[in-house]
DNA sequence: ACATTCCATGTGGAATTCCACATATAAATA
DNA sequence: TATTTATATGTGGAATTCCACATGGAATGT
């Protein structure tokens, strides 16, 4: 069995056992004890799951299991996109940074950057940065939404419109050759279309999965998308769409 | 060295190396591993230090040093006191929760608790009571202080005067015989006054070294106190103003 | 097709952690 | 004061984890 499918497997036992034994994990998935410690390491290491002696659990008091397997899934896509948009900036900058498991990866990789100033809905986001390196976080109030403990809604809308930022790194939910950038979800959809005209440049990152997937809302059109960070290059149309210069592969 | 001590002495010595073997500090602190290893244990139950193996360090991105000590002074009466706070709170109540360490204790306290509806300025709350048991959780915006990760000033507190609440939990910082309720922080001291009209019932927790520090900004009278919880009987001063029948002690 | 490189997995020994029990010290009670 | 109770600490053995190295297989390049 393959990491990737190991991985998932844990995480769906956790959701039913709340703590599973490295032993158990080891017999059940058919690998050696030390297989399945490196899987659960490199788990923690992201946040999906919590170590605990002899076993892992769900992380003590967090995110509701359907985010936290979006946060596993295409893990190590994800993580180099994060790396990919970490590297395009630089101390100082003002950021606006929406909620989604890519947006948590890229705020993980901005630890060794100073003096940001970032706007953002997401718990996850904020509590990351605000802690580091002298960045200052301003955080959308709202409803925290338990799903994925990020603020939607009127309150968090207003709150971001007061902004001005450099940049806006959003985490699309779909990527659509004729209908541009979609989302699953009504309120994330209408928080990044009220954040896009607040920002100088649009970058919006995708893993390869998001392309010409069914998405629900449409956010925007692919004409106010400075940058595409994925880990793939897209289909033909979307590259045509967008411009190829724009898009960048991790 | 009483265990108190050595907590504090792991604290410290953790802000100058980021991490620490558990030999070293046996040997430093002239105890056996063991005793480490459960120093160790009970401090990484309460987040202010994480576990790994051969020792410890800071938790990967969280509080500030100051506030972290905050929480780790006087933990077990703070702790009594957060249960004591639970044990008063039924399921489905509505609930206003500031930002303060006994706060974070409660936060966890509450664990078990159903239905709740909580407003609160603090992330480390927020997040630890979104995800859990069918709560509904409103969180005020605004600029993130990095000490604490929560959330003051006039767009905290206008956030927080739309909701009406049945109690309102605070941690203050200083309780006057004279003087009454005191704070050490402008903008806490403000949170703090511009939610007590909306709550129907206030209750103080406070730990009994709060009793007669010198505060700097002050809150409220003992007038506007429907509960004091603590970890012991205030001095009599106190006692005559607020009224024994409001004192509860965990 | 072959060689090379890279990454995932297995293995054994050393270090670490946990657990149950014994002992010591402090606090509470009679 | 003496007795009890609770809490803190030390000890030894079993289980667990880590680490370094060896092996196998897949992807890549020539």
């Amino acid at each position: 069995m393959k990491q990737v499918k190991r991985h998932m497997a844990i995480m769906k036992m956790l959701q039913q056992e709340k703590s599973c034994g490295v032993v158990d994990l080891a017999v059940a998935l058919e690998v050696s004890d030390e297989t399945i410690r490196r899987d659960i390491k490199q788990m923690a290491q992201t946040g999906a799951v919590e170590k605990i002696h002899g076993g892992v659990m769900l992380p003590h008091a967090s995110l509701e299991p359907p985010f936290l397997r979006r946060l596993e899934q295409q893990r190590s896509e994800k993580q180099k996109i994060a790396k990919l948009a970490a590297s395009l900036i630089r101390d100082g900058e003002t950021l606006l940074i929406d909620n989604g498991s890519t947006s948590c990866y890229i705020a993980k990789e901005l630890n060794a950057h100073r003096n940001l100033t970032v706007v953002t809905n997401s718990t996850e986001v904020a509590r990351d940065l605000c802690a580091r390196n002298n960045n200052r976080v301003f955080m959308a109030g709202g409803e925290i939404r338990a799903d994925d403990s990020a603020a939607y809604g009127p309150t968090a809308v207003n709150f971001a419109k007061q902004f001005t930022t450099e940049r806006a790194i959003l985490s699309i939910g779909a990527v659509h050759g004729e209908l541009g950038c979609l989302d699953y979800d009504l309120s994330e959809a209408e928080f990044k279309r009220a954040v896009i005209p607040q920002a100088a440049s649009i970058i919006m990152v995708a893993d390869h999965t998001k392309f010409n997937r069914p998405g629900v809302v449409k956010v925007c059109g692919f004409d106010v998308v400075d940058m595409l960070l994925t880990d793939r290059l897209p289909p033909q149309e979307i590259i045509d769409k967008i411009g190829r210069e724009r898009i960048h592969i991790a």
